[in-house]
DNA sequence: AGTATATGTTATTTTAAAGCAACATATAAA
DNA sequence: TTTATATGTTGCTTTAAAATAACATATACT
């Protein structure tokens, strides 16, 4: 980040409350694997000092490095749910209240950082 | 970021799958609701480009701006039960098998970034 | 056709993230 | 206690994230 951006200075109650229990997950995850987050951090591929921010739910580190903490975990399988069209009632509802016409395809599909 | 680490720069598969799954899910929440990516970023307090960059799965953007859009959704709920200690059975399964003796308490709890 | 809007793309500037080293403190074990 | 290890903390440097503006292109609508 750099140039911090408003959802992670202030963030909603919400948002803030997801990340400390998150990295308190991670951290109770951690513990009862007996790995030291010099040693966590290593598998990862960050500093131990990151690590620790992650414990604490910083907001502006990199969502690499927690995917990263639940991939060296072996914890990230359960993100697959997460915002799962096929779960996200809300969505389906609005999309079916729609005139069923062709969607605006503007797909144009490239990657790369 | 900055300083790019490792995990970000070329992250396992699994992380990468895992991160463009995520934007994909994100991007279809969006268009479901009939959001263009200017009025949903200027929702989560971010720009329309970092928008697009979370709709692709990019690595290294803050936590904040994912977790953000999933909160301007209304799908933030649905990260409560990851990593979850009730559910991570193999951390449940290392803990007992360790002698019951009293943790290692080094806990000290102060959270200021 | 033309108009409006959404998104893609690039460049510039700002500034904080992340690495790293060093030292302090805390916990565990001999 | 002494030793070893884990974690806390601070200062420094590097460098890429994010905002913003500008322009291009694509889609939607009349």
């Amino acid at each position: 980040m750099t140039r911090i951006s408003k959802i992670s200075e202030a963030p909603p109650a919400a948002v803030e409350e997801a990340l400390i229990r998150l990295g308190r997950n991670i951290r109770t995850a951690r513990l009862r694997r007996r790995l030291t987050r010099q040693d966590l951090a290593g598998r990862i591929g960050i500093s131990r000092q990151v690590l620790a921010q992650i414990e604490k739910g910083k907001p502006t580190t990199a969502i690499a490095a927690y995917l990263g903490a639940l991939w060296a975990l072996g914890l990230l399988n359960q993100l697959k749910d997460v915002a799962d069209p096929d779960r996200d009632e809300e969505g389906k509802t609005l999309e079916r209240a729609r005139s069923p016409k062709s969607a605006p395809k503007r797909r144009k599909i490239d990657d790369d950082f």
